[in-house]
DNA sequence: GCCGTTTTCGGCCCGACTGTTTTCAGTCG
C-alpha cells in the first residue's frame, strides 16, 4: 500500500522533535517541520509523483537532501536518519514536547540528568518531586506539568469550530460591554474557519487595557489563569477551551489581527517577504527602520509588501502568496451564492420534518430548490425507502411542486453503496430521480484498495450522480474510512460525477486539501448540509467555510447554480 | 536543511509572558 502524503509528514515531525531535543541546528530543524506541513496541504500523493519520477526538490522547501529522504520512505517505508536519530535520543521523548511547558531544552535536560525516556519516567519523576532540582526547572513547572497529566485521561481533543462559536460568544459580548473597548473580534484559526480549532486569540482595543483584562480573567467561564500581562493574558474556560486576549492601540489595529490571524507560516512567509523590502512587520505595524509605515488595517500591511488582500481562509502558506503576486487569488465562493441545498431528510426516514416544512424553510433562505434525499431501504434501523415508498415519494413531491413556484423540491435518494459496489435500489426506480445522491454507511472496515474499488464501481452506475460525505468521517468521534480519494477523484471525473462536500459542521468532508484538489480535476463539488431538520439548513455556512479553505469559486460549486443550470451539469444516464 | 534581481555562504520572523533568575532563557503563538 502506498505510503500517504500525512505519514511521510509525521515521520519528518518526529525527526524534527528529535533533532531539537539534541540540540541541532534550529533552521535545519525548521526545514524538517516546513516541509512536513507542505505534505500535509500537497493536493497530490508524494507516492504518485515519486512513481511518476518527478523531481520533488522542485517542491518548495524541498531540497536535495529531503527529496532523497522522502524517496526513501515512499519506497521502502523506512527512513534511515530517523533510525540513527533514534539511537541517540530516544524515540519516546518526542511526545514529551506536547506538554504544555516542556519544549526542546527541559526535554533534552530531562533526558541528561534524569535519564527520562518516556512518558512513564516523566510522570514518576513528577510524582517524586525531582522536577524541580534541574537546572531551569523549578517547582511552579513541576506542578504544571503534574496538574497536567493528572488531567490528560480526560483528553484534551480540539474543538469543533461549531462548538467553540457558541462558548466564544457570550465572552465577546462580555468583553464588548468594558469601558472604553472599541473593537473585539477573534483572530487565530477560529477566523480561518478550520474546522477544528485547538484555542481561540481574540484581539482587542481598548482605552483602558488592564481593565479589559481584568474582566477578561476574571469572566465567570474561566477554569484557570494561565497567563495574566499588559497586553496579553491566556485562560482555559470551563469547556477545556483555551482563550487568549491580546490587546494593542487602534493604529495597530490591522497589523495586529493580520498576526494574530495568522497562520504562523503564513506570516513568517510575509514577514521574510517584508525584510526582502527593506521593511520590518511585527504586530504594532510596519516599519521603515524605525519609522512606522502603517499597519492601521490588515490590507495596509498586504500593499507594504505590494500584495493584494489576501482572505484569512486562505492564509496558511499553501501557496496564496505566490499567487497573490499573480494577481491569481481564487475569487472565493460566498454563502450568498449558493442557490439550493442537494441532501436533507424528511420524516420519511430519519429527518424531523415533513417535505413541505422542509422546502418551506429551503425557500425562506432564498434557495430556489431542495433535494429531499431519504435514505434508502439497507438503512432499515432508520426505515429507509424501497421503490415502492420512494414511488410514492416522487409522486407526494409532484403534487406539492404543482402548488409551489420559483421553487422546486427535487426528487431525490440518498442511497446506499452495497458493499460489492452496487446500489440498494433499481435503476428502474432511481432514474425517476431529478438528483441520485450515493453514500457508505456500511463496511468502513474495508481495505482501502477494496473500499475506493467498491465506491468507483458505484459510481459505474450511470444514474449515480453524486458521492455524499466521502471519507465518512464524524469528528471527534469516528476517523474517516481508509479510501483513496486522489484517485476516486478521477473516478469521478471519468464518469462525470459529483463529489460532496458535507457542510454538517462534524463531517466537513470533502476537506480543504482533496477540495482544492477537485477543483484542480475539473470536478465539481455540491456543498449540501445533510439536513434532518429545518434549522439545520444553516449549516451551509460552514460548508462554505471550507470550500473557501479548498480556494473554491462559484464555479466550481454545482448548487451556486439556478437547477436547470446544475442539472445540465449532471452526466446523462 | 533551504535558498539566492545584492549572496553558492550566510542568512533564515518577531515579540510577550513566565519562571528562575539577578539580566535572561525557554516556551509559545
Amino acid at each position: 500500500m502506498p505510503i500517504h502524503n500525512v505519514e511521510i509528514a509525521q515521520t519528518l515531525n518526529k525527526l524534527a522533535d528529535l533533532l531539537e531535543i539534541e540540540g541541532a541546528n534550529a533552521f535545519r530543524v525548521r526545514a524538517y517541520r516546513n516541509a512536513a506541513r507542505l505534505l500535509e496541504s500537497l493536493p497530490r500523493s508524494v507516492a504518485d509523483m515519486v512513481a511518476a519520477h518527478e523531481d520533488l526538490s522542485e517542491l518548495p522547501g524541498i531540497g536535495e537532501a529531503l527529496a532523497g529522504k522522502i524517496e526513501e520512505l515512499v519506497k521502502t517505508g523506512h527512513l534511515t536518519a530517523l533510525a540513527q536519530e533514534e539511537k541517540r535520543v530516544p524515540a519516546a521523548l518526542s511526545d514529551l514536547m506536547k506538554i504544555p511547558g516542556l519544549g526542546p531544552r527541559r526535554v533534552h535536560e530531562l533526558f541528561e540528568q534524569l535519564k527520562i525516556t518516556d512518558l512513564a519516567g516523566l510522570e514518576n519523576a513528577a510524582r517524586a518531586g525531582k522536577l524541580q532540582t534541574l537546572e531551569g526547572f523549578g517547582e511552579k513547572t513541576e506542578t504544571r506539568i503534574r496538574a497536567y497529566l493528572d488531567r490528560k485521561t480526560q483528553a484534551t481533543a480540539r474543538m469543533l469550530l461549531v462548538t467553540a462559536e457558541q462558548v466564544v460568544e457570550s465572552l465577546l459580548q462580555t468583553l464588548r460591554g468594558v469601558k472604553g473597548v472599541k473593537r473585539v473580534v477573534p483572530a487565530g484559526s477560529f477566523r480561518r474557519r478550520q474546522e477544528t480549532v485547538g484555542d481561540v486569540d481574540i484581539l482587542a482595543t481598548c482605552a483602558d487595557s488592564a481593565g479589559i483584562m481584568r474582566r477578561f480573567v476574571g469572566y465567570e467561564d474561566v477554569a484557570e489563569t494561565i497567563a495574566h500581562g499588559a497586553t496579553r493574558s491566556s485562560v482555559i474556560l470551563r469547556s477545556g477551551l483555551h482563550v487568549d486576549l491580546r490587546v494593542v492601540p487602534e493604529e495597530c489595529y490591522g497589523a495586529a489581527l493580520h498576526y494574530f490571524t495568522g497562520s504562523k507560516a503564513h506570516n513568517i512567509a510575509i514577514r521574510a517577504r517584508a525584510l526582502q523590502a527593506g521593511l520590518k512587520i511585527n504586530e504594532y505595524g510596519v516599519f521603515r527602520g524605525e519609522t512606522r509605515v502603517g499597519g492601521a488595517t490588515e490590507p495596509e500591511v498586504y500593499a507594504a509588501v505590494q500584495l493584494p488582500y489576501i482572505e484569512p481562509e486562505l492564509r496558511e502558506d499553501r501557496g496564496e502568496i505566490e499567487a497573490a503576486e499573480k494577481n491569481r487569488l481564487p475569487k472565493l465562493v460566498v454563502l450568498t451564492d449558493i442557490r439550493g441545498d442537494l441532501q436533507s431528510h424528511s420524516t420519511a426516514t430519519d429527518g424531523q420534518a415533513g417535505i413541505a416544512e422542509m422546502a418551506q424553510a429551503a425557500r425562506k433562505r432564498g434557495y430556489e430548490y431542495l433535494a429531499i434525499t431519504d435514505h434508502s431501504q439497507r438503512m432499515t434501523m432508520v426505515h429507509g425507502l424501497n421503490a415502492t415508498r420512494l414511488a410514492q415519494q416522487i409522486r407526494e413531491i409532484d403534487r406539492l411542486n404543482e402548488k409551489l413556484s420559483g421553487f422546486r423540491i427535487l426528487k431525490s435518494i440518498e442511497v446506499d453503496i452495497l458493499e460489492n459496489g452496487g446500489l440498494d435500489l433499481a435503476d428502474a426506480i432511481l432514474k425517476e430521480l431529478d438528483v441520485v445522491v450515493g453514500a457508505v454507511h456500511s463496511h468502513f472496515n474495508l481495505s482501502r484498495e477494496k473500499q475506493t474499488e467498491r465506491i468507483a464501481r458505484a459510481m459505474d452506475n450511470p444514474y449515480f450522480h453524486i458521492f455524499a460525505h466521502p471519507s465518512g468521517r464524524l469528528i471527534g468521534e469516528r476517523e474517516a474510512y481508509a479510501v483513496d480519494l486522489e484517485s476516486l477523484l478521477h473516478a469521478a471525473k471519468e464518469r462525470g460525477c459529483i463529489l460532496e462536500l458535507n457542510a454538517h459542521p462534524m463531517r466537513l468532508d470533502l476537506n480543504d486539501v482533496y477540495c482544492r484538489m477537485a477543483k484542480e480535476l475539473g470536478v465539481k463539488i455540491a456543498i449540501s448540509t445533510d439536513s434532518h431538520n429545518p434549522q439545520s439548513l444553516d449549516f451551509m455556512r460552514f460548508g462554505i467555510n471550507q470550500a473557501r479553505r479548498g480556494w473554491l469559486e462559484k464555479d466550481d460549486i454545482l448548487n451556486t447554480r439556478p437547477w436547470e443550470a446544475a442539472r445540465k451539469l449532471l452526466r446523462k444516464s
